[in-house]
DNA sequence: GCATAAGATTCATCGATAATCCATCTACAG
DNA sequence: CTGTAGATGGATTATCGATGAATCTTATGC
């Protein structure tokens, strides 16, 4: 049972932008502050962007802030749109050639427990896990609210 | 969302027994029934056999068979065994490098998720699966208790 | 309106993991 | 004691996701 690195990569950009909704965060920023590639999480945005989750603004100055309120975006669709279709087994693939698909009764099952799963994700928002602002942002080393360039 | 094939095997392997428990199935004749890997079945076969689902016996005349009713078997506890150690995040290996993790709220709710998964399969038996029998022989060419040899 | 900054988009490559294959060993039946 | 069938470990291969890099597009500010 694995989720996709995209999807983590997804939720961390997201607590990041709840944690300080005010202004607009560069991906560059995110990915300084997580220590992930940048051209990962770029692809992250921009995905995140077309669902609506985020407003992607481009240009000099722009950058990338939550699209709502942290309470108004649910991880389940959050998750769903990340993860794409789910794969438990063969039979969930339209190509499958498991040879007793017409008769297995397993398929249920475990569409059953996949929806069981995303059914805990559906009743959190960003708000949930990213309330505790304060704490996140140190965590992040952004004690204050302008980053200071790292030397190195 | 991704299971692994081993664990889809694994299931095929107890279906298959299930629907002729009352004799002992070789590793080749069930890679046969569904035309996959005999190697990968064989280490499927030995894991099931070692977590004490199934009894394999050895040596000529030997084949596995269940180890106890199919209605004794779980499906959550066999998941559980092949799929080992979820990994829906960096946050759940020990290893991980995540920056928020001390702070990090999402852990929760996602290991949550993945209890939900599990609690679904936990809720079903081998026989809740496997219990259509006369239809999965059929399916699985099976449809006298004696295979004839494929002439190719 | 040009330079620059930032995301969008595409292509290429790398790497981890698991699926598969192969060889050898061990156990059991007759 | 021979042949069959699973046990075991290693090697190989394939898949797919993660990463890297280059170019394009758009917006801003001077």
């Amino acid at each position: 049972m694995r989720l996709k690195t995209f999807t983590d990569y997804s939720l961390r950009m997201l607590i990041f932008l709840a944690v300080r909704p005010e202004r607009r965060a560069t991906i560059a920023e995110i990915a300084e502050a997580f220590d992930i590639s940048e051209n990962h999480l770029m692809k992250v945005a921009h995905v995140l962007g077309k669902a609506g989750v985020l407003a992607n603004v481009r240009g000099k100055g722009g950058g990338l802030v939550l699209a709502m309120a942290p309470s108004a975006i649910n991880l389940g669709h959050v998750v769903r749109i990340t993860e794409g279709a789910p794969h438990p087994a063969e039979c969930f693939d339209p190509a499958g050639t498991c040879r007793i698909t017409r008769a297995c009764r397993l398929r249920r099952v475990l569409d059953e427990a996949v929806q069981a799963f995303y059914a805990v994700l559906d009743r959190c928002t960003l708000e949930d896990v990213a309330g505790n602002r304060n704490v996140l942002s140190t965590v992040l080393a952004l004690p204050r609210p302008t980053l200071r360039q790292r030397v190195v």
